[in-house]
DNA sequence: AAGACTCTGTTCGATAACGCACATAGAGGG
DNA sequence: CCCTCTATGTGCGTTATCGAACAGAGTCTT
């Protein structure tokens, strides 16, 4: 039988999938992870699924690996806006172990992929049961948190290009490409601005050759380039996730904010 | 010796400084609050002191009683917006049971008065010690997130106006009086908007009535009124406090929301 | 290969908020 | 009581975003 680690490296080595692929579960101690390790469910998650409605009870918590969930809160006239997003560094369903049980926003997978998830029931009593878990389930609220004001000041404050800035590289650290695949409507959604606003931005910032994109493909060509052109709360978001949760290891890219 | 729940009374009804007057600390049960109660220091909280500036290390948690103090993120550029208020029916600190210890805002008092705090080590120490005190601060923190979720739809979607009546609201729930004291000027910058904004703004509600006001000084006339001005935002925050955190009861208006 | 559908580009006027400049008017200190 | 300081009112022109309408272009289906 192999332990834990070893089945950690074979599967980083063969990129295939594992839970591993979820920077929380893999900063999880062998112990614990062990335990719990049998009642992960792989899920896959499509493109729009909604994983729950706003004031929906929560049955699972979910481990993104491969796929974005997005959090976003829908208004009366229809309107909605993106609150967080949640990847492969976080888990949905914070309110579950927080006592609150249900938030009022809807979570849907913005980009397709897979995850794993566990039970209500047994993630409350590893959360009760087991420091450890507790300790790092508070701290990626934490981090949580910091992205939602973050949200809050940026859309008072910057422009529409700045947050698509903001948001390409926020996703981009979410996933092992340099390439997003989904369309303008979709990250108007997300920014809750016109899909016009999000033509005219992304029209500049391919000018300016730091993305090219396609129907429904977008690339990024310049990283630095972004980083240089988003407004300052990508690297406060970005920076306040390593410092709480240094155990999960740097995202493939933004190695300057992992100081 | 008079026991916990006598001494509440009597506080309740001289109207006197009281540790009950904060919700959260009322809420505690019996053992806990008789067990922290030597160590809560009264302070007082003049208008504009800074709580603690981004970044910097927490060396106690806040309960307010009758100061509202506001947690505001400010821009390199100078620019800042409030992303929530604490005031009697919370605390300041979440980061530090949360585990991050420092938050990259700074909380600085918006409406003077008092209240009581408590040093780190104390906390944690119930925290960690006393599974209903823990489960009362992580009900409350998501009570936050949703303060600041909504924050940040609101910012997109919603008028000045509007924006003003959900804020005037909020602050009128944690006072005892239906009159604020504070300067347009002051208001703007906790919206992250103009000034002259909010002179138009106040300008529409007093002369619908709903308001009145002087130099410093506003009064609410008309609440119903102003709650149907107010988005639907005022609503959510409200009614997801009351759900989290009922054992709080209720606040001085608003009955509405208490369902 | 053709057609249907959806995504993207572009236009136009409307509107909300901004930035600035300056006038007026309370409130508090000497 | 006057004077000064600060809060409030108002009027510009400017800018960003909105809302709606429509043209072109890619992609997928049949």
């Amino acid at each position: 039988m192999v332990c834990a680690s070893d089945r950690k490296m074979v599967a980083i080595l063969l990129l295939r999938h594992s839970p591993y692929q979820n920077h929380l579960l893999a900063a999880l101690s062998a112990e614990v992870f062990e335990r719990i390790e049998p009642h992960l469910e792989f899920v896959a998650m499509p493109l729009g699924d909604v994983l729950y409605e706003s004031g929906g009870q929560l049955q699972h918590v979910y481990f993104p690996t491969t796929a974005i969930i997005s959090l976003h809160y829908i208004l009366e006239n229809g309107a909605s806006s993106e609150i967080a997003g949640v990847g492969n560094e976080g888990v949905l369903g914070v309110s579950l172990f927080m006592g609150g049980n249900t938030t009022p926003s809807r979570a849907s997978v913005s980009t397709g992929g897979h995850g794993y998830r566990l039970k209500q029931r047994l993630m409350m009593d590893e959360f009760n049961r087991a420091e450890h878990m507790m300790r790092l389930m508070l701290r990626y609220t934490q981090a949580l948190i910091t992205q939602m004001s973050q949200t809050a000041v940026c859309n008072r404050h910057h422009s529409v290009e700045q947050q698509l800035c903001r948001w390409l590289l926020l996703t981009l650290d979410r996933l092992p490409t340099n390439e997003l695949t989904l369309t303008q409507e979709l990250i108007a959604s997300m920014l809750g601005v016109r899909r016009e606003g999000i033509t005219d931005a992304a029209g500049n910032l391919q000018r300016a050759g730091m993305i090219s994109y396609r129907r429904g493909h977008i690339t990024v060509l310049n990283r630095i380039g972004l980083e240089k052109h988003a407004c300052e709360c990508y690297g406060v978001v970005k920076k306040e996730l390593c410092r709480l949760l240094p155990e999960t290891g740097k995202t493939h890219h933004a190695e300057r904010f992992s100081k």
